[in-house]
DNA sequence: TGTACATCAGTGAACGCGCGTTCACTGATGTAC
DNA sequence: TGTACATCAGTGAACGCGCGTTCACTGATGTAC
């Protein structure tokens, strides 16, 4: 029962998915530099290395090839936050922050993707993104930051609204600037900077005297 | 010798000006919202009230006119900066973070222009902004951080080049992801916004210890 | 003053082009008997 | 085993459409005499 009977005719390839994922691929990438209108098909198709009318074959139009785009890029990440925000994994601002540096460090064309989705909403993905994504960030955050300063890890001069707001501006602008950050100021955004910032981050939230100080001996 | 000799045949209209001024406002509003591809002429057109024709008649063709916009829209940002950091009006962070955030908030397609256009980079223009516009700012933030710090009105726990990072963070991000920010966390970017704001960030980057308290008594 | 003419800013229909999409068709590969 | 047939994934030429741009033209408004 686990697979369809068999009828007369010639039964469907197991590979069908490999144009579907090459499409999907080529559509990141082209979409985290152009914009909706400003990529072509013809130019996504030729990059996936197959037919230009594979794109309505498969997803039935752009359109269509846009949004399996989205939630094949975004889906997983928003699906990853909700199991470890179910696991209380995300609770503690040390692991939260570094963790979220280094996957945007990682993939390049997700802020780009993000910035260009919420800001310039060219798609009804919007609302979904801020609903299902920004908004569970900026709870998460909130949440961390009262465990955190309840615990005494924080500053308590900080409003946790703006605390947000000041988490999620560290935390994202440098990534989505990538451009300004590197040529501008002559950081690059690399592997090490994630660990280096984070480190930054955290400083500029402990409160004055930390209790203890164990360095080596 | 100030006008022209007057030749046979009409002379030029001085109002001449009035269409150029509608189609570069309406270019600007449109292109914050829309990529360079994404909005047509046709429609600017229209959103400024003459021909589809005066595009080309007044601007050569399409990308001039986005140049053209670009430059009365950002290059009297550019000289006010050289001319405020002439007379060393920039110097201290009191006076540069509240006044970058008024302006910021008070002109909501300046933002929306600025990422699209070095993020995107969708016309030489990038490169001229990036060292013209970011590295200035950029080099007078840095200047003000360490002349703070010499002063004792800043942390000392301050990487002058990861300062300057936080602060572009902290002053940009917020009204860049304006959607987020004001539908996922709540917090509206209006007039009062921009010097709550400002004070916050003032308040993070103050050392622990400030040395006088004079409240009221 | 009157009239012929020059030049103006602006018009709008039409151009060629690249776009997203469609559709008749193909060779490959299976089943049925 | 051999053959007729069904269905598959994929092809590529062509479609209509909206785009940026062009260009012959217009009415208005000035000067020259």
């Amino acid at each position: 029962m686990t697979k369809t009977t068999t009828g007369p005719g010639r039964p469907r390839r197991q590979d069908t998915e490999a144009v579907r994922r090459a499409l999907i691929a080529a559509a990141r990438d082209h979409f985290a530099q152009g914009s909706f209108k400003g990529v072509s098909v013809r130019e996504i198709a030729r990059a996936a290395g197959v037919n230009q009318a594979m794109v309505s074959y498969y997803f039935g139009d752009k359109r269509g090839l846009y949004e399996a785009m989205l939630e094949e890029t975004i889906g997983p990440l928003i699906r990853v936050l909700e199991e470890a925000e179910a696991r209380g994994e995300v609770a503690r601002l040390e692991d939260l922050i570094p963790r979220h540096a280094a996957m945007l460090a990682a993939n390049p064309w997700l802020p780009n993707l993000i910035i260009r989705e919420v800001l310039f909403g060219e798609s009804d993905f919007r609302n979904l993104f801020i609903e299902k994504f920004a908004a569970r960030v900026a709870g998460a955050l909130r949440r961390a930051i009262n465990g955190g300063r309840d615990k005494g890890e924080l500053r308590d001069d900080l409003d946790p609204k703006f605390g947000t707001l000041i988490l999620f501006s560290l935390t994202i602008y440098p990534f989505v600037a990538r451009p300004i950050v590197e040529r501008a100021m002559g950081i690059p955004i690399d592997d090490a900077f994630a660990g280096r910032w984070s480190e930054q981050i955290l400083q500029l939230l402990a409160p004055p005297r930390p209790p203890p100080e164990d360095e080596s001996p």
